[in-house]
This record gives C-alpha cells, structure tokens and sequence, in this order.
DNA sequence: TACGCAAATGAGAATGATTATCACTTCTCG
DNA sequence: CGAGAAGTGATAATCATTCTCATTTGCGTA
C-alpha cells in the first residue's frame, strides 16, 4: 500500500495544489509558507483548509514535524521509516535525517536516575553544506 | 558574585513571593501554575508581572526553560554550569539534568553532510523512578 | 448515470498563550 | 526631599491554530 498525501482519504483540487506546492518547495515549510506558495497559483485554499491538508499529510506520514520556526510548526517531505531526527538549516530550510543520538549513547538520565524515557525531541539548526559556502562570498543575506 | 532569583534586578513583594513559589513547586512548573500558586498567598500578582518575573529569573540564569507541555512554556530551577539538557518527567515533574548526548556522538548530519550545527534543542520526557513505582501500583493516578 | 451523503471547503469567530500599553506606584540615590 | 528608573496590573493587542457552520463536492452505489 503506497502512501500518498492524504492516505486513505479524498482527493481535491485544493490538496492537489497543497501537496504540489509541498515538493516544490523541497524544503522545511510552516503552513503560511503553503498559504503564500498557493496564492499566486491556479488554485488557492483558505488557511483552514491549508491547515487540515497538513494534519492529514501528517496523519498518513507522507509529511513530519521537524522542528518550528518564530513560533511557527516547520513540517518537510521526509519519509521516515526507522527513528531518526532533523537537522535544519536556518537559512534555506534544508532538512537533514540524522540518527538518533540517544540509542547510541548510554542515556545518563536512564542509567543514572532510573528514568525511563518514552518521548524526547532533538532539533538541529543550522548551515547546511550550500549556505555555509555562500556565507564565505556574501556578506548579509537574508533571513 | 551569587546568583540570584532575579541578578542585579530591583526586588518587591510580589518577586519574592513568585520565587517563593518556584522552590516550593520543586519541579517544572508553567507560568499558569505559578499564577495559581501565588493566588492564595499573602501577595498576589498579576499575570503581566509573574511573566516579567519569569522572564528575568531565566535571565539572571536562575531557572532554565526546561521545554513544554500543552503549549505552555516549562521552567525549572536548574543551575546549569556546563551545557546539558533535561529529563521531564511527565508525571510529577521532576526535572533531571543529562549531558548532552550530541557531544559523544559524532553527529552523522555533520560528518556525512557538512552540516554546521548552530543550536540544538534535546528534551526527554518520561517517568521518574518514583512515578514508575507508584503506576505499579496504583492503577489510574492523574497526570 | 443519477443519488445520497460523508468528507471537504472557507469565511469568520473563538481560543489561548504571550506581549505590549499606559497610567500609576515604588525604589534608589544624590 | 525630588527625579528618574524600575516594577505593577488591568486591559488591549498579537498571532498561530482550532472551531463553526452553511455550502459544495467527490465518489460509492443502486
Ligand atoms: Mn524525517
Ligand atoms: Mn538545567
Ligand atoms: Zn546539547
Ligand atoms: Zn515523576
């Protein structure tokens, strides 16, 4: 069984835009990223419909919360089968998997404390590899 | 040169009472749960002040954003030297310190990618040791 | 192919945490 | 004693996200 967009759910002009302009921008995105993306396109959507394409796109897997952005939620296109975390790149969104660094390492808290741990969140921000390079050319650019 | 509740700061009745509070929670605690602390003691304040409080008592490094929970922000008192994280325990809120897992392992986003790591955020929630004994326990105790 | 209805839409209201205003009150210090 | 800086608090403003509800639409089925 494929996962699609929405997973089992209907289809419509307005999610098909939504989750075109999700792989257009092939990076992370808050859902006002999605409002703006779609404006200027051949079909726009309200923000409460924007919103519920995102939960379900969430719901089905085919999107994950990476992180958030000046109190926005960040989302991005990153299937994701074992459990892995994100690094994100400040300046253009990119968004990396990165292993999990809590399996590897002995976890103090667990060891030390006898804490058991059943949820943690780990968020990278950062350069990644393009941005860091054209930070060396260009003096201020943006965000 | 001591830490205090709120550095080099002007002190009044209602900043003592709001940091009288937070050593008597003894956890982590969201600005609502100071404000209802406060309700019924000698000096109340109002909410406007117990975030201005909470605000420069994190300032001062008097107590740490320790990540969230139902949308509101999570404090802690929990002088922290070195840089570390934190164990919430999502049941009675006791707040443990944990070294900072990224540090031991080499991070695969920034050997594999080039991956300049700029900020990270690394919270683990769970039980505490007392809180796994008392599920033991008891059946359904409350969050 | 025509129906029936659950699902989707969207404009606008509601929520809820946090911040900003602004008219006081209260320290601090020379 | 002032003067000015800092703190207070009731209230309004922000702002992302969710909810309402009347209306439309996709789609399985007869
Ligand atoms: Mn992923
Ligand atoms: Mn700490
Ligand atoms: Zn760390
Ligand atoms: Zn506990």
């Amino acid at each position: 069984m494929r996962i699609t967009p929405y997973g089992r759910a209907r289809t419509s002009r307005q999610r098909d835009t939504i989750a075109e302009a999700v792989e257009l921008i092939g990076a992370a995105f808050t859902v006002d990223d999605l409002v703006c993306a779609i404006r200027d396109r051949r079909a726009g959507a309200g923000v409460a419909t924007v919103y519920r394409a995102v939960s379900a796109m969430e719901e089905s897997g085919w999107i994950e919360r990476v992180g958030s952005r000046e109190g926005r939620a960040l989302y991005a296109r990153c299937r994701g089968g074992a459990h892995h975390h994100h690094a994100v790149c400040t300046s253009c969104g990119t968004v990396l998997a990165t292993d999990c660094p809590l399996e590897a390492a002995a976890l103090s808290a667990e060891v030390e404390h006898g804490f058991t741990v059943t949820a943690h969140e780990v968020t990278l921000y950062g350069l990644c590899r393009t941005c860091q390079v054209s930070e060396n050319n260009a003096a201020g650019d943006g965000d």
